[in-house]
DNA sequence: CCGGATCCCAACCGATACTG
DNA sequence: CAGTATCGGTTGGGATCCGG
């Protein structure tokens, strides 16, 4: 039938979009820094090598299993160092290499366009809402 | 009893912190740049005007009901401007307001980034999953 | 042609408890 | 101190149907 043409032409572009975005090196760093935790670990990391718990106090609500799930991501990746102290109560240092360097700069590069344009989206969000009529009427 | 204590703070700590994320404009262009079509979007309108229908064909893999939404977020963030032109079949234009745009030309440095990066961090990851023995044995 | 509403599944994230 | 395993809540995204 023909109905069915459609449905399966777009299944084949999503197949071949899917496998483009594989492909798509900014696709990756996108899904990296997509992140929920990583901005705020590169941040924490940013000024010298911190402990586990150091990492885990500085960034406040991340869980242990969130924490060490997104270092071990980011350590896959190049962008941080891990460095195992076997004393006596074991000790972890976690660092960025120059690889997470380069991203965090690019990610304070973003972070300095939102600080300097955030008024005029809030305006503009503001101006939306009272056009649009949240639900009021 | 003493043990709720740490559980409190944990909490109070936990929403000092959202507090502090709620309020930090890179936290929430991060929030959008997160979304997974925003980039798309901003891509497909870089070089132009396009119509709805037009931007449903270029992302590809997009369902309306993502497209719709992701548009009108970004409308109201005050990055797209919609034009409707009330034609007999209904007519939509989207086209990058210079905020839009200067979003956009940030999003390509990252992408500029990631571009120059990306062999570094896919050899970065064989290197791990080689170490790190993936589950072999 | 544009897009809103609904249902449903999958992924993510957090809290807890436990090990070395 | 550093990390792992499991469970449950929450969210986001896709398919489909319906209205303007």
């Amino acid at each position: 039938m023909a109905t069915t043409t459609a449905a399966r032409r777009r299944d084949e572009e999503r197949a071949a979009y899917d496998a483009f975005l594989a492909a798509c090196p900014s696709r990756r760093v996108m899904d990296r820094i997509s992140d929920k935790w990583v901005g705020l670990l590169l941040a924490a990391l940013a000024d010298g090598p911190r402990r586990y718990s150091e990492l885990g106090r500085k960034v406040a609500g991340v869980s242990p299993k969130m924490l060490t799930q997104t270092l071990r991501g980011l350590e896959r990746d190049g962008l941080v160092e891990r460095e195992v102290t076997a004393a006596v109560p074991v000790r972890v240092d976690y660092r960025l290499t120059p690889l997470g360097e380069g991203l965090h700069a690019t990610l304070l590069h973003v972070k300095n366009w939102a600080e300097g344009h955030v008024e005029e989206v809030l305006a503009a969000r503001d101006r939306y809402d009272g056009e649009h009529d949240t639900q009021s009427g």
